[in-house]
DNA sequence: CAATTTATGCTCAATCTGAGAATTATTAGA
DNA sequence: TCTAATAATTCTCAGATTGAGCATAAATTG
C-alpha cells in the first residue's frame, strides 16, 4: 500500500470576552495565501501516550495556553475534504472543543483571538435575523434549490433548506449550526467549497459573487460549526458556561454570555428564575460597582451542583422575535 | 520515527427483539482465548473515501449487513488500553452506533446476535435495581473508596461513584453509562482491567473475585457503553427509535422498546400523551389480533415530523420506584 | 432633585407532568 | 352463555413549569 496515514489533532478554544465569542487562531501559511487556522499537530505516537495529551501538546507549543476543560467532538476523514500535503498522504483530523477564560496570549506566541461570527455570521440572531441572511444566503439557497434538474430533487433540497434554517412549519433550531455550514458548503457558498475544487461552487466562480464569512484554513470552519453546535446543545443541561466566567459575575453577566453563544436574546427575569431554581450559583454579598444603575449582586458558580444533581444546565428561555 | 499508526473502525450493531436490545457480534481469537468483538476493520487509505464508507465495507464483509443509520460516537486512542499487536504500533479506534431491524444472520457468516445486558449487567433497572449492584458492585465499589491511602482521595473516590451509581443526593442517570464502566473499569472489577494489566486490578487477581458481565475484544465494551449512554440521550430528543421497529407496531411495543434500551420501566399513559402530543405516529386502522386482551391498534412512524418541527424525541414519562 | 438606567421581585394565565381512576374491547375458561 | 382476566384507551386532577409582562428598588447623570 502506498498510503501514509497520520492523524492531526485540532482545538477549538473558546473564550467569551464581554459579549463575544471568540476562538482563538494561529497564523498558517497554506498554498501561498495565508489564512488563519486553529491550533493544531500530529499525533505522535512515540510521544503521545493519548489523544488528549497530544493535544495539549501541540496547544502549549503553539499558544502557550495550558487547557483544562478539553471535549473531543468529531473525527473527520473524508477523502476530498482533507487538503492534502500530497496526494500519497491520506490524513484524519480528531477535532476538540476547549472552554477557557480569555487571557493575553503569552509573549512569543503568534496566536490571536477572533470572533466567531467573523465566521459564522448567520449564526448571531441577538439583534433579529441577520440582514446577511435575508439579503443574501436566502436568495443564494433558493438558486440552489431551483438550479437542481429533476422536480424530485428540488423538493429534497427545498426540504433540507427549510429545516435547517428555518422556515414557516420549522423553527430556526440554534443547534444545527453544522448542519448549515454543510449545507452553505454544498451549495458552493462557502470560500472551502471552492478551494475543495466543488462542482457547485464552480458555479459561481466567474459571477460577482462573494463568499459567506470569513474562511479558515484546513476543514476548520467546520470543526468550528461543531464545536458551537455542541457547545449550545451542551449549554441546556450540562453547566459548562461557568467555564467561560470569572470567579465573580453578575447574573446579568452570566445571561449575556449565554446570549452570545447561542445566538439569540433571552428572558431576563425567567433566565434568573431557571438559574435561581437550579441552585447553579450563590450570591457572594458584594456587588458590582463602577456601573450605570443599580449595582448588581455578584455571584459564585456553586461547584457542589457538579456532584449533587445529575444534569443541570441554564435553560434558555428564549425571547419570541 | 519507528512508530505505525492504523486507524480501526468499529461498530455497535443494535437491534432490539422482543424486550431486549441486541448487538451484533462477530467471533474474534485473541492472544489465545476466544472473545466475542463488535464488527471492525482497519481504515484503508487507498480504498475507503470516507470513514463511514470504510465501516459500512467491513460491516458488509463481516456480517453480510448493510446498515442505513450510522452515527460516529467517539474516538479512542490510549496507548496502554490498545491491545497492541505489537509494540511498534499505534491503533486508533473510530467508533460508530448503527441501528437497524433484527434480521437473521445471512448464510456464510458467523455473526450473532447478543444481548446487550449481558456485558452490561447494571444497567437494566426494568425490574427495579438489579440485584449485582446491591450484591456485587456496590460492596466493591465500598471497597475500592476505602482502599485508597489519603483521606481527600477517599472522599474523591466516594463522591465519584455516589454521581455515577447513584446516591442519597443523586439518583441514577440511565445516561451515564461511559461513566459507570470507566469506574467500574478503574476499580478493577472489569475483566478487561486485567487484561489490559491495570494495577488496581491486580488486587483482585487472587481472591476468589468473578469480574461483571462478560467481556468483548479490545475495547469494545467500552464502546457498547459509550453506543447506549449516546443512544438514551438521542432518544430524548430525536426519533430514532422508529429505526429499531417494523414498519407498523403498536404503542405498547413502542414502548416496551424504549424501556429496554433506557433500561427503566415508563407510566404507560402518560408515555401515550407524549407521543400523541408529538404528532410522532399516526394510527393505521388495522388491529394486531392473536394478543390476550383489547386488541391494540397499528401504528406507523410519520417520516413527515423530519421536516416539521424541529428536535422531537419521545419523552420519558418515569415510573417511581 | 428629576430623569434614566439597571437589578430584582411578583403575578397570572397557559401548558406540561406525575399519578392514577374509570371505561372499553377482547380472550380464556367455567 | 356468562364471568374473570387481560389489555387498550380515555379522563381527571393537582402540582410544577413556562412565557410574558408589570411593579418596585437602588444606583448614576445632569
Amino acid at each position: 500500500m502506498p498510503y501514509a496515514l497520520t492523524v492531526g489533532l485540532h482545538a477549538a478554544i473558546l473564550a467569551v470576552t464581554g459579549e463575544e465569542p471568540r476562538i482563538l487562531t494561529v497564523p498558517e501559511n497554506e498554498s501561498g495565501r495565508s489564512a488563519a487556522a486553529l491550533p493544531f499537530g500530529p499525533l505522535e505516537p512515540a510521544r503521545h501516550r493519548t489523544l488528549e495529551l497530544g493535544l495539549l501538546d501541540w496547544v502549549r507549543e503553539q499558544t502557550g495556553m495550558n487547557l483544562t476543560y478539553v471535549e473531543q467532538l468529531y473525527t473527520f476523514g473524508d477523502r476530498d475534504r482533507a487538503l492534502l500535503p500530497d496526494a500519497s498522504t491520506r490524513v484524519l483530523a480528531v477535532a476538540y472543543l476547549a472552554l477557557v477564560r480569555e487571557r493575553r496570549v503569552t509573549e512569543g506566541h503568534a496566536a490571536s483571538w477572533q470572533g466567531i461570527y467573523r465566521f459564522l455570521p448567520w449564526e448571531d440572531r441577538r439583534a433579529g435575523e441577520p440582514a446577511i441572511l435575508r439579503d443574501r444566503i436566502r436568495p443564494a439557497l433558493a438558486d440552489w434549490v431551483s438550479s437542481a434538474r429533476e422536480p424530485k430533487r428540488r423538493r429534497q433540497r427545498r426540504g433540507r433548506v427549510d429545516i435547517t434554517f428555518g422556515a414557516v412549519a420549522a423553527p430556526w433550531d440554534n443547534e444545527r449550526v453544522l448542519d448549515r455550514y454543510e449545507l452553505l458548503y454544498e451549495a458552493g457558498l462557502i470560500a472551502e467549497a471552492m478551494r475543495d475544487c466543488r462542482p457547485s461552487a464552480a458555479a459561481h466562480s466567474n459571477s460577482a459573487f462573494r463568499e459567506l464569512g470569513s474562511p479558515l484554513a484546513f476543514d476548520h470552519r467546520r470543526i468550528l460549526a461543531t464545536a458551537l453546535g455542541r457547545l449550545r446543545g451542551k449549554l441546556k443541561y450540562r453547566p459548562v458556561v461557568f467555564e467561560l466566567l470569572p470567579e465573580t459575575f453578575t447574573l446579568f453577566q452570566l445571561q449575556r454570555t449565554v446570549e452570545s453563544l447561542v445566538g439569540v436574546r433571552l428572558h431576563k427575569q425567567n433566565f434568573r428564575r431557571l438559574v435561581g431554581r437550579g441552585a447553579l450559583v450563590e450570591g457572594t454579598a458584594r456587588f458590582e460597582t463602577a456601573t450605570r444603575g443599580r449595582p448588581a449582586e455578584l455571584f459564585r458558580f456553586r461547584r457542589e451542583v457538579l456532584h449533587e444533581r445529575s444534569a443541570p444546565g441554564v435553560g434558555l428561555p428564549s425571547l419570541p422575535e
